[in-house]
Order: C-alpha cells, then structure tokens, then sequence
DNA sequence: TATTGTTATACTCTATAACTATA
DNA sequence: TATAGTTATAGAGTATAACAATA
C-alpha cells in the first residue's frame, strides 16, 4: 500500500490544478448524489433547501445569485422541491413579483437529516486529512472562491488575464 | 473594499465544500477555456497533449484512465487534436488493437504555449494566495484525489459511506 | 422601460450499450 | 472469450432567448 502518494499520473500532470480540482468536484459530486439520492435535485436540491430554511433571500434572482447559480435552473430546482412539498412559493406583497422560497416543516427535517449525510459524505472525501489540514483546505478555498466572486464583475480582470496569457503563448510559440 | 472575505451568502453556505468545491471548477473552466480557446477541446484537450508530449501511455484506455476520463471521450479527444495535427494515432507493431497517441512537432510547440497561458490562468485564480499557500493548497488536493482514486476501485469505501449516512439521516430526520 | 418568473431551445458533457478488429 | 477502439444514443447540465406579469 503506497497509498498517500503515487496516483499513477503522467508526470508533471499530478500538480497540474485543473486535473486536481475536477477529480476533487467529481468525486464531491459522485458521494453527494450517492448520500442525497432521495433528496430532489440532490446536492443541488440541498443547497436550495438550506438557503431556504435560512430564509436568506426574498425572492428567487437573489437566491440564485447567492449559489452561483442561473435564475433559470433555480425555477427546476424550485419545482422540484414544491412537489416533494419541501418548500414553498409565498407571494410578497410589497411587489408581488417576487416569489420567496420558504422551506415547509417537513423540508426542515428533511434538511437535518441531508445535512448530516452530507457531513458524512465529505469526512469520507476528506479523510486522507487530519481535522487541522481540513481547515486549512476549507479556508484557502473560500479565500480563492472569494476573489473570484469578485472578479466576476470586473470584466478588466479576465481581459488582463488573456492579454497575459497571449504575451505568454507568443514568448513560448 | 470588504475584497477578502465576505462573498454574500447564506449563513452556514460559506464554509460548504461542496459549494466551493464547485465554485472553484467553475471559476477554472471559465479562466482555462478563455485562455485556451484555440486549443481543440480546450482544458481536456491540453491534458490530453501534455500526455501525449510526455509518452507516459501505450494505449487510449491507459491514457483515459491516468487522466481519469471515459475511453469513449478520449475517442473525441484525440480525433480533435488528430485533426488539427497536434497529435498522431500510431500502431503498436507488438499488438495491433493498440494506438498509441504521440505528439507532432507542432503539438509539442503548442503545448509550450498552452502551458504558459495556463499558468497565467492559475496565478489569477490563485492571486488571492500566496506562493506557500497555493503549495499547500496543491499539496491538501493531492492527498485527497490520491485518496478518492485509491477508493474508486474499492465498493466497500463507498458502501460504508452510506451505511453511515443512512444512520444519521435516521438520527436526525 | 425594467425586472421577476417562466418556458422553449440548443448545445455541451456524460454514461451506456453495441459494433469492429484484433488477440 | 476477452480487449482496444469506435460509433450511436440518451440523459443531465448549462446557456440563451423569448414571453407574461408586474413595477
């Protein structure tokens, strides 16, 4: 067993990030659905359904935009946690636009018990780490994840990103 | 400026690893595809080179399972960067069901430049890190890819995740 | 006119099975 | 029969545009 190290990779691609961090989504994805095979949407449903219980947002643009995710897709998301009567869609009545997506009391404990799978589902990916280093991992992402966020907005940041990255090609081309 | 921390979200999301294990990818692909949009099949298509360049497979199916693809895909793959003469399907004289993929001369220029751009394309998605903290993000990501890839031929793992999520999602539901 | 929610459409990616050629 | 490569097909996920209701 020379299990910590050694996936057998090309060399020079086992560092390669791209590689780690779909391998890493993929794997999340793989045990989540797994875990969350009752839950509607699955992991996605869950994420959903927490900010629904959290009630964090008024209407579904907001709450979309707050997972990263497109206003369109939260629609079918939404159904699908409706007609497994999770959550539910409330009128506002100060623009009646607007639907909030309030969780029911049987989505409340349907969340307590995904929230729990889930928790095991990841101490199982990250097992290979001791409780210290999980933080750590945890913490540096959410800083990368946060920049990004920020980027997102600013066109000038990728723009610059390509210029560079094509000054780069022409150097080595 | 509140830059660094403070992505709005639900409380109880932020620290999500699924949600940042996505968030992450996503912000890769975006980054990767714009740098490398000239390159066929973009990201997988330079992974796919950089094997090629590096020679480190006798066949597709060993190629696609280092990089941890499908064998159909790599089909795809590599007809692309056959086409754009990046790469060359060889027969294997010792077994003749074998094609062993190697790059072109011009393969291995583009791959260059493809490197280059890519690494200006992780440095931004990184920049919120510094260089010990990136390394350690690297080094936290291997380890548990290495742990998933040594899972992935193991049932069991899986099961016993399950099992054990079964049991919480009956404690808490 | 702009915004929210919704629907329809198309495109990509993935997963599966089946077919061929070799062994 | 088993394996490597290929092809075809269906499903999920994503992105875009268009539409109705409301502001």
């Amino acid at each position: 067993m020379t299990d910590d190290q050694a996936p057998e990779l090309p060399a020079g691609l086992e560092a390669e990030l791209g590689w780690l961090l779909g391998q890493a989504w993929h794997g999340y994805l793989t045990a989540s659905q797994a875990v969350l095979a009752d839950l509607p949407a699955g992991p996605r449903g869950h994420l959903v359904l927490a900010a629904a219980v959290h009630g964090s947002a008024r209407n579904q643009i907001e709450l979309a935009r707050q997972l990263g995710l497109d206003r369109t897709v939260m629609v079918y998301l939404v159904d699908d946690l409706v007609r497994a009567g999770l959550v539910e869609r409330r009128a506002d009545p100060a623009d009646r636009r607007n639907r909030t997506v309030v969780a029911t009391e049987l989505g409340r404990r349907r969340l307590a018990g995904a929230t729990a799978a889930l928790a095991a589902a990841e101490a199982h990916l990250l097992g290979a780490l001791d409780p210290e280093e999980q933080r750590t991992l945890r913490t540096l992402l959410r800083r990368v994840v946060a920049r990004q966020l920020a980027d997102r907005d600013d066109p000038e940041a990728v723009r610059s990103m390509c210029v560079l990255a094509q000054e780069l090609k022409d150097a080595a081309g």
